[in-house]
DNA sequence: GACATGTGGTTCTAACTAGAACTATTATTG
DNA sequence: CAATAATAGTTCTAGTTAGAACCACATGTC
């Protein structure tokens, strides 16, 4: 066990997301949408609407999972599709009336809930996790990009 | 947006597991097995077999999820469930010969695909991440306990 | 020992998930 | 400009996911 430190970091962080996860996804079930969803409502909130390409990107929902969730929040008419005028492909997705207002009241009051949760840390420890978290996530983007080429 | 650094935090929490989960998954889907089903075997392997309730909390699968899971790897006669002495309500889930074999095979591969990533990372960077990441979990779940007294 | 309460697992539902195969459109290249 | 390759989305499949309802056994209390 000892000769593999980074499995421990590896179960941390594992262990972080999941609490963050459940920490965040309790309240916004509360809210009446999945964590999916609302990521997607937070992520069109104050723009005038995106390519589902873009979406995808911003969120880190894969294209094939995005299409269903884009689906099941027209369905509530939370959000539209429209044809992009440039590219023949693409549809834009954006905020109907009712998913701005939607944004407006939900958005706040789960970023006020999460804020709770970083109340007992420091400005330079949030820093600190930061840079450790994007050292971490390069590290792993290298190592796939290495691996890709080996493939 | 500045007013808010620990979102900054999410993000980087949210794509540091995002980018770890794809480089891992893609090795172990190489091996047959699903992020899961990988996860069990790995945790089952080198033990005598423990009772379901301690498998999920090991692995960090709830109980609903966890007997679908153990189901498809008893398919294929990787794992094999045993009525336990002690308690009547609970199930033992130890590897089969087929499931030990298994493990011996693919968990020291992981483990090496797995170190590639943490190359270019000092020791003691790894310990900041994990002093790091541990206290980030323990406010997430801080966090949730002052939730659930509130509510 | 009856009765209430708690706990381990399963089942059920609705949703998310990645990945692969597919369609339609756009870009590239000879 | 025709053939080819690339890209945006959708569809399909198999699996994971959380949560709630449920069942059977276990533990507490009186």
């Amino acid at each position: 066990m000892p000769n593999a430190p980074f499995l421990s970091t590896l179960r941390q962080l594992a262990g972080a997301y999941q609490a963050f996860e459940a920490y965040s996804s309790a309240h916004i079930r509360t809210l009446g949408l999945t964590p999916a969803q609302f990521d997607i409502v937070a992520t069109l909130g104050n723009t005038p609407g995106m390519p589902l390409k873009e979406l995808g990107e911003k969120t880190l929902i894969t294209k094939g999972t995005l299409t269903g969730v884009v689906d099941r929040l027209a369905d509530k008419q939370l959000v539209r599709r429209t044809a992009s005028p440039s590219d023949g492909r693409s549809q834009i997705v954006q905020l109907t009336p009712q998913g701005e207002s939607l944004f407006a009241r939900i958005f706040p009051a789960h970023l006020a809930h999460m804020r709770q949760a970083f109340d007992g840390l420091a400005p330079d420890e949030l820093a600190a996790m930061d840079a450790s978290l994007g050292r971490l996530r390069e590290a792993f983007a290298a190592a796939r990009g290495r691996m890709e080429k080996t493939a």
